[in-house]
DNA sequence: TGCCAGGCGGGGT
DNA sequence: ACCCCGCATGGC
């Protein structure tokens, strides 16, 4: 079964847009190849889209699926949210451009967005950075979707992944171990229930703050926080995992117990955006290393880096 | 080999 | 409100 070409639009871009950066960041090579983007947008019928730059400003995206009768205007809709395309990051801008940390990084980076997925992907990729390497966070995400994911053959692109489901986790628990999650298998399982047993809700996924999701064992504040950064575009309350605790103590010289009010000060409303930014801007090197390019002013990215970083993964996973 | 890491919860104070 | 520990797994 091979899914084909029933729909296709143009996207107007209205606001600052860098569509390669976007598309690459923090991806899979089933999702980028490095001149167009697939997004999965649903898991049932399925339905996935392909979306490529057509002219400054302008994308083409193209829905694909095994029937023609979806509904074209909704998954539209779930595009231009997923690529951020509406997004104006203007305020985040200034303090970008300034800020000591953020500013070298500025004229590389402008433009990039972070794209949207749903609230429970958006858990399961908290989940595996939980007390893990970067690296290894992604490998064990990796392996979920190519474990316990659907695999599908789309027209003109080839193999790719659909993230599996909550009932795809519990149907098959005894496959979780082959994906080297550790203890956070059972947080998965305690996510994936609350999904089946509709604590949670897709529908709703605007609507949760951080002290709904922390109901669900396992999931934290860091973990909330960033699934609502990741699903809903919510950047109030940053993540402030140890990793950038630490930077941000270093940076701008406070104790560590003031890390977190020091990054709202600075950021406000956007903190949340600007603690994944810092992880990019780092090519999310490990702690002593995303030091010492602090000390060495390297606070840019290596765009062109060979290692495994959040805008190569792509060329690796 | 034996540490330790982009968390977390449970148990202490 | 804090502090402290154990925890699966992989990397060095």
């Amino acid at each position: 079964m091979i899914l084909q070409t029933i729909a296709t639009a143009s996207l107007n871009v209205k606001v600052d847009y860098n569509f390669k950066l976007t598309a690459a960041a923090y991806n899979f090579s089933w999702y980028f190849n490095g001149k167009e983007l697939l997004i999965p947008l649903s898991c049932e019928e399925p339905v996935v889209a392909l979306v490529k730059e057509k002219s400054e400003k302008q994308l083409q995206a193209r829905i694909l699926s095994t029937r023609k009768g979806v509904d074209v205007d909704k998954y539209l809709a779930k595009i231009k949210f997923v690529l951020g395309i509406e997004e104006d990051l203007k305020e985040f801008y200034n303090i970008w451009a300034k800020d000591k940390l953020f500013r070298k990084s500025f004229r590389i980076l402008k433009g990039i967005h972070l794209r949207a997925t749903t609230l429970w992907n958006a858990l399961l990729i908290g989940i595996c950075q939980q007390n893990a390497s970067f690296k290894q966070g992604w490998r064990m995400l990796a392996m979920m979707y190519k474990i316990l994911g659907r695999k599908i053959m789309v027209e003109r692109w080839g193999t790719t992944y659909i993230p599996p489901s909550p009932k795809d986790i519990l149907n098959n628990v005894n496959l979780l171990e082959a994906c080297r999650l550790g203890y956070r298998a059972s947080t998965v399982v305690n996510v994936a229930k609350a999904f089946t047993n509709n604590v949670l809700s897709e529908d709703k996924s605007d609507e949760y703050l951080e002290e709904d999701l922390v109901k669900v064992k396992g999931v934290g504040s860091y973990t909330a926080r960033l699934a609502l950064v990741l699903a809903a575009r919510k950047y109030g309350q940053p993540p402030v995992d140890r990793w950038l605790k630490k930077i941000i103590s270093v940076v701008y010289k406070v104790p560590e117990r003031l890390a977190e009010e020091t990054w709202v000060k600075i950021w406000g409303k956007w903190g949340g955006l600007s603690s994944v930014m810092t992880t990019i801007i780092l090519d999310a090197e490990t702690l002593s290393n995303a030091l010492a390019r602090i000390a060495k002013g390297q606070t840019y990215p290596i765009l062109e880096s060979r290692e495994i970083t959040p805008l190569t993964l792509w060329k690796h996973i």
